[in-house]
DNA sequence: ATGTATCTAGACTAATGAGTCTATAAAGGA
DNA sequence: TCCTTTATAGACTCATTAGTCTAGATACAT
């Protein structure tokens, strides 16, 4: 055996997330990647591939952590609109830098070349798991007596997707709080 | 005097606008420009300036041409909610190309560095007009008796910006023509 | 006809940036 | 101690691409 590894590669890839999250994949040089990861050109590409490797990992990381809090916001606050609703004022609530940052996912989907056969897969499976679990939530509030019968999850549910995706798109040009609540308002009264 | 231009600038903006349209900035090279807007370089660069100054006048093309398409869709179609519904109706039925390449401005959002202050106005200013467009019809059918004088034209017209980007972003990943049908009825009835 | 401006074709420059390679140091097991 | 592996630093290659420059053809006004 030898040397053994001496950076944390879970933090590193975290560090990665960040700079693609602020900058965007073009925006993001190899340079910049090293500094902010806190690693040598070499370890980089030992450990994670190359740049498009690197960005892969670091979507499905991006993925995989937002599901958990959203399973995390819904198993936690009752009843579902509250969680709605929780979920659209945070997002309006955030900071400028936030904002501008936005969503990695949606910007890898706007980004990409439209061809890009594995990042469209990936935001698909994404977008369905959203999907399920704002589906999942809402037929338990159904069971519950939270929600009307009337309503249908699966459409209720595609529709804050797009709602959601809106608000960033809006937030990213400006950060108008209450110019987003409003939009959140709007919104929330497709659950009533 | 001397040699008359001989291709119609129009034109040839109208073609520049369509490959940004469909590849964004930072896909489309020179070459591509070039090849499609069926000039040579040196004239491209002594009639457009240089690629950025090309991409923000295709920008501005882009917003004029949508402003005036949503302003006669207001004029004609009555009552307003019969306009938001063909809207986004119009928009779910696009084909996958369509889809694929999304809008202009939305991809210009999302592309751009958030530091960009000239693209941040135009776009800015774009949604404020939009905003308006959609606040003056919302007002006109309150007055006509169209539209209850509880809700406020100001809110939804920001709703349905925000919804319409959402449901664009919704498309980019999947051409699912019932699915962006199923969040138009939702937002629609926002307007009952 | 001549001059002037516009056009095309394509060579050329310069910058950027991804990915590879070399040299070297350090850590730990045998 | 010696060997193997991981690390760093930075030189180097190679491709891409925006933007400039040159040469020559073409159209139109005077």
């Amino acid at each position: 055996m030898a040397r053994t590894k001496e950076f944390d590669p879970e933090q590193a890839l975290a560090a990665a997330m960040n700079v693609f999250w602020r900058l965007g994949y073009e925006n993001t040089s190899l340079d910049i990647l090293m500094h902010e990861m806190g690693i040598a050109r070499q370890s980089l590409y030992d450990t994670f591939g190359d740049k498009r490797a690197l960005y892969l990992k670091a979507l499905a990381y991006y993925r995989d952590e937002s599901h958990a809090s959203l399973r995390r916001l819904f198993s936690s606050v009752r009843p579902v609109k509250a969680a709605f609703r929780k979920l659209l004022l945070d997002l309006s609530a955030e900071s400028r830098a936030q904002h501008a940052r936005g969503c990695l996912l949606l910007s890898a989907n706007m980004e990409r070349d439209s061809g890009d056969a594995i990042i469209a897969k990936l935001l698909l499976q994404n977008q369905r798991t959203v999907e399920s679990i704002f589906t999942d939530a809402l037929r338990k509030a159904q069971k519950a007596g939270e929600l009307s019968r009337n309503q249908d999850p699966a459409s209720l549910a595609r529709f804050f997707v797009a709602t959601i995706q809106g608000m960033r798109a809006m937030a990213r040009i400006k950060s108008d709080r209450k110019a987003l609540e409003s939009v959140a308002s709007v919104a929330l009264a497709a659950l009533e």
